[in-house]
DNA sequence: CCGAAACCTTTGACATTTCAAATATTGCTC
DNA sequence: GAGCAATATTTGAAATGTCAAAGGTTTCGG
């Protein structure tokens, strides 16, 4: 590839890093994007065959899992990272199964709680275990240890595109 | 899990990491699922205001852009994680717009292969230079040693991956 | 060659996604 | 207390996403 001229080890190791290092953050970024979508549809794919949901809706149910008080849909759009308008969709769809349902509280009409059923907390209960399980087993290969720096730098790299948006920031 | 019984310093680590180490992987599964879209909302974000693009057709075109024979839309389906009946809609729009032409091969007429014009191949290059410029920028303040460290442990979780899959494997 | 199996793409039904515009309600200001 | 900005959700258009079923084409066995 490059004309090295002279040339001992460090002309080498510049021409390796101008050309090797100079797409490391896009190398990296297609390798997280390829590795969660493969990640995503096995999760998929497991969540209909076994449980006949779907990935957006178990995401929106774990949010209100913990919060027996159920949430604001504009509070589950910003924890879900889906648009408002997106919230509306889903949340109708998971009311007409039983799963959810709507309130609108009595101080302010403008908004819309919603919150699991009992029906919807078992549901959510059986797939949370599996789901924790099909993880455990996709990353069984990887070195315990490696998983914690993994989560560590990942945090890096969540914490620098955070204050490098061009609009909104999150959580 | 484990009952340890005579516990000092010893005890309090087992319980710790019964309890702290116990969902690591759902965890690291958590932060790249919102690290990955948060970036990817940036990335559509900017697309869309300074090219009119989308991601999944600057995706499809990255694909084409390195084959100038084109690629068969089986074969793009497989290198976009995209299943086949989206392709057919993709590169239909890309088409319509002048970025891709169809066309069949003689040999095989089940076959369609996409490939890029050269308007589409001047847009593309447009698009993959700021793409890359992006990137560098989200993830400026993350250490380069850090990222080509995440770059090879990412790899070892998509490995894994692709081992414990239920159904079809990918790359 | 004929029919069955295999291969490639498209189609159709639905769910999710984004964005922008429209609605509805509150709260604040004057 | 009338009007207006701010807040919260819904709606609508267009694109993407999955899956399963249907359409053509080849290929291969007999």
């Amino acid at each position: 590839m490059a004309e090295a001229d002279s040339g001992t080890v460090d002309l080498e190791i510049i021409v390796q890093d101008a050309q090797e290092g100079k797409k490391r953050e896009l190398r990296l970024w297609l390798r997280m994007l390829s590795t969660t979508k493969l990640i995503s549809q096995e999760v998929r794919r497991r969540l209909r065959n076994e449980f006949g949901a779907t990935l957006p809706q178990f995401d929106l149910m774990a949010q209100l899992y913990r919060e027996s008080d159920g949430l604001r849909l504009g509070e589950l759009s910003k924890r879900t990272m889906v648009t408002n308008g997106n919230v509306t969709g889903l949340v109708e769809r998971l009311e007409s199964d039983g799963l959810v349902v709507r309130e609108t509280p009595d101080g302010d009409r403008r908004v819309t709680v919603a919150k699991l059923t009992p029906k919807g907390e078992e549901l959510f209960g059986a797939m949370a275990a599996a789901h924790e399980g099909w993880l455990r087993d996709m990353m069984a290969d990887v070195d315990p240890a490696i998983i914690a720096e993994l989560w560590a730098d990942i945090g890096a790299v969540k914490s620098s595109v955070n204050d490098h948006l061009s609009g909104a920031a999150f959580d």
